[in-house]
DNA sequence: GTATTATACTCGGTCTACGAGTAAAATAAC
DNA sequence: GTTATTTTACTCGTAGACCGAGTATAATAC
C-alpha cells in the first residue's frame, strides 16, 4: 500500500534542523521524543546521505558527555525562490534553515514574456551551477494564481500566464509551486515571524488590496483550488462601492490605493502601490509634532479603523491564536494604532476581549514572500518521498571513488 | 518515539467500513490502495477483535471468486450523542457506520442543573447497558462551547455551565468531547450530508443567529481555542447596528430573530429560534398563488440577500468547493432562494463565478447535529490510539470460556 | 470439463522503531 | 589525581507492519 506512515524519523529531524538550524541532538531526541538509539541510527543516515552535518558545540560547564548542534550539509538540498514583485523580481537559493547561498533582485518592466525569459535563463544558470541539488522551485506572484497559471495580477496587469515555462519538468520531477505573495507572506511570518510557532494564525497582507491567509501548524490553507486568502474581497465595506472585482461593498473598498484617492478627492492613481506608500509617508510626517495636519492622516487612521474592524471579524469567525499584519499594515500599525486596536477590540465579541488574539506587525517587510516560498519549497522537499528521491539520486555514488572507465 | 505513524492499515479499514457500512473487501483494497495480504491480515484481526464483521454478498454474476461485505460487529464499539436542544434534548447510541442502537427525546425547561441530572442519569443507564462498548460521548450545545464548559448559550440562557459532571472520567479515559451545535451539523453535512465527500467545506447554520464551520475532509476548524464559526459576528452588517456581542455591524444583526422583529417593527421576541420560525412560515404562506401578500416574506427576502452577499464574502475568503446553509436556511433557500442565489452571484469575485461553489440546502434538518456529534465521536474512537485501547480492553477475555471461579 | 477471471490466503523478507544494556565524555567530590 | 555522578551516544536483539511473489479458491465463460 503506498506508504500509510506519517513523517518517518529521519523527515521529523530534518524539519527539526531546517526549523531551528543548530538545534543539538539531544533537544531535537527530546523534542520529537525519539530513543537516543533511533537518534544515533537517523542522524548517522542523514549525514551519510549528505543531508545534515554535525558540529561539536562549544562546552557550556554541564555535566555529561557533550552534544553536537545538528546544520546543513555543506552539500544538502537546496531550494529556488522566486518573487515577481510589482516592480522587480528576486531569485535566491536557500540551504537547510532556510539561510541564503546567492540571491538576485532586478527591476523589470512588468511584460510577462520578458520577465519570465530572464527568470528561466537565471533558474537555468542556477540549475548548471547546483545541478540536483535543487530540489524544488517556488515563484511568488503577486496575483490570484491557480496550478501554474497567473489567472489575474492587477499590480502587473498579467491575465492567463502559463509560469511553469520557469521550470522545465525533468525525470526527477522536481516540485515546482506557484502561489500568491500574500498567501507566502503568511507562511513566512508563522515559521520564521511574528506569528513563529503559532497553531493557527492569520495573516493579514496590505499591499494594493488586502490578501493574507489562514496558516495552521505552519501549512497555509490554499482553498479547494489554491485561492484562498481573498479577504480584501469580503463585504466589510460600504455596499454601495463598487469593487473592481465586480462585487459591492468590498473591505478592500475602503483599503486599496484607489479607495484611498477617492476618499482625499483625487484622481485613481496609476500605481496603486506606490500611490498608498506616498499617502502613508505623508500621514507619518504629520504626526512629528509641530507638523502641519493633513488630510492623509484623517484617511489613514478611517483605513485603519477598517482594518481593526475587519481583523476582529476574522477573529470571531476563525479564533485564531494570533493575527499579523503585513505590507502596509506594518506601517498602518506604526501610524494608526490608536485607531487599529480600539476598533479591533470594539469589533470582537464580548468573551474574546477577556483575552484577545493578539494583533502585532509583521515581523518581514519587503523579504516576507521570499521567505514564505522557500519555506513552502523546503516543505515540498522535506518528506519521505523527497528524502527517498534525494537518496536515489545519489545511490549511483554511494561508493566512493573515481567513476569506472 | 511516540508513534509516528500515520493510520495504520487497520485504522484506515475501520474508517472505511464506518464511512461506508456494507463496503465490499475488494473494493476497500482498492481504496486504501492496500494489496490483498495486508488485507487478509487485517480483516482477520480486526473480525478477531469484535470490531468489524464479514457477510457473503449477493452474487453479481460477474466472474471471479466472491467478496464479502464488510459492516459493523454486534459487539463492537459504539458512540453515545447527547443533544441539548433549545427546547428537547436528545440521546442516542451509534455503532460503526453511524446506525443507531438507541435514541430518546424528551422536552426540558432549561434548567441547567435539570437537564444534566437527567442526561448524566441516562448516560449512566446507557453505560450499565452497554458498558466498555461505549467508547467515546460527544455533547452538543447551541452556544459558545470552551473545552467541557458551556460559556455562553443564549438561547438556553445557560452561560458557564460545567458539562464534564455527564461523564465521569473512568479509568479507560474514554474520550468526552463537547462542541457547538453549528460545528456538529457542519461535520453531519460534510461526512454524510450534501458536502459528503468534499474536500473544503463551508456550512452555514442559521438558527437564532449564524454559526457554522469549515470543514477540511471531514476535520472541521475549531479554531485556536474551539470557538471557530461564529460567523455571525463578521461586520457584514449596517455598521451603526448594535450587536448583543458587544460589537456592530455584525452579520447577525441582518439575520437573527431580534433583527427580524426589528424590521417588522415588532418588539424583540423572547424565544427567537421560535419566533422566526413563525415569520418563515407566515412568508411561506404568502408564496402560494392568490394569497395575501405579506410584510413578513419582504423581511425574509432581506434576509436571503443578506446570507447571499455573506456567503460569498466566505467563498471569496475561504474559496470551499461547497457551501451548504443548515437550519432555518434550508427554509430560507426554500422560500427565498431567488433572493440568495443573485446575491451570492453577486457577491463573489468575478472570476468565481464562472464555476462558482455549489451553494446547496443541507441534507439533514434538526438531526444535524445529531448526527454530527456521533461522527466527531468516532473520530476519537477511529485511532491507532482508540484501536489499542479496544484491544487491551478485550485482551482479559482473549481465551473464550468461562471465567474461572 | 477446462479456461479465465477476480479475489483471498500464505509466507519470507525488509524496514522502522523500541528498549535494555553498554560505552563515552564531561563535571563534581573527595 | 582518583573516583563518582551525570548526560549523552552507541550497540544489538526483538517486535510489528507491510510488501511482494507465489499459490489457492470460487465464481463465470467456453
Amino acid at each position: 500500500m503506498t506508504d500509510r506512515r506519517r513523517a518517518s524519523a529521519a523527515v521529523a529531524v530534518l524539519r527539526a534542523v531546517h526549523r531551528q538550524p543548530g538545534i543539538e541532538r539531544a533537544a531535537a531526541t527530546r523534542k520529537l521524543a525519539m530513543t537516543s538509539g533511533l537518534t544515533t541510527e537517523t542522524v548517522a543516515r542523514l549525514s551519510g546521505l549528505g543531508l545534515l552535518s554535525e558540529h561539536p558545540v562549544p562546552p557550556t560547564g554541564a555535566r555529561g558527555r557533550p552534544t553536537t548542534a545538528l546544520g546543513p550539509h555543506p552539500r544538502g538540498p537546496l531550494v529556488a525562490a522566486v518573487v515577481i514583485g510589482h516592480e522587480t523580481w528576486r531569485i535566491a537559493v536557500a540551504q537547510l534553515g532556510g539561510t541564503g547561498l546567492a540571491h538576485t533582485q532586478r527591476p523589470h518592466r512588468r511584460d510577462p514574456g520578458e520577465v519570465l525569459t530572464v527568470l528561466a535563463a537565471r533558474l537555468r544558470s542556477l540549475r548548471r551551477r547546483y545541478g540536483l541539488r535543487i530540489r524544488a522551485v517556488a515563484v511568488s506572484v503577486p496575483g490570484t494564481v491557480h496550478g501554474n497559471r497567473v489567472a489575474q495580477a492587477a499590480n502587473l496587469g498579467w491575465s492567463d500566464v502559463d509560469l511553469s515555462v520557469l521550470w522545465p519538468r525533468d525525470r526527477g520531477a522536481r516540485p515546482f509551486l506557484a502561489g500568491n505573495d500574500a498567501t507566502f507572506a503568511a507562511v513566512a511570518e508563522a515559521r520564521r515571524g511574528s506569528a513563529a510557532g503559532s497553531e493557527l494564525m492569520v495573516h493579514l497582507f496590505m499591499e494594493a488590496g488586502l490578501g493574507g491567509a489562514v496558516v495552521e501548524d505552519g501549512r497555509p490553507a490554499l482553498g479547494a483550488t489554491g485561492t484562498a486568502g481573498e479577504f480584501g474581497h469580503m463585504p466589510f465595506g460600504d455596499p454601495a462601492q463598487p469593487c473592481r472585482c465586480g462585487a459591492r461593498g468590498c473591505w478592500n473598498t475602503a483599503i486599496e490605493g484607489a479607495a484611498i484617492a477617492r476618499m482625499l478627492n483625487q484622481p485613481p492613481p496609476a500605481d496603486e502601490v506606490s500611490y498608498s506608500r506616498q499617502v502613508f509617508a505623508a500621514a507619518r510626517a504629520s504626526l512629528i509634532p509641530g507638523a502641519p495636519p493633513r488630510a492623509e492622516l484623517a484617511v489613514v487612521q478611517a483605513v485603519a479603523r477598517s482594518v481593526g474592524t475587519g481583523a476582529a471579524g476574522l477573529a470571531n469567525a476563525l479564533d485564531p491564536s494570533i493575527i499579523t499584519l503585513g505590507g502596509l499594515g506594518r506601517d498602518l500599525l506604526d501610524i494608526a494604532g490608536g485607531q487599529v486596536y480600539p476598533a479591533y477590540l470594539a469589533g470582537l465579541m464580548q468573551f474574546r476581549r477577556t483575552s484577545p488574539p493578539p494583533l502585532l506587525p509583521a515581523h518581514f517587510g519587503g523579504d516576507a514572500p521570499l521567505v514564505g516560498a522557500i519555506e513552502e519549497a523546503f516543505s515540498a522537499v522535506l518528506t519521505d518521498e523527497g528524502l527517498r528521491t534525494w537518496s536515489s539520486n545519489r545511490r549511483p555514488r554511494s561508493r566512493p571513488g573515481r567513476p569506472k572507465t
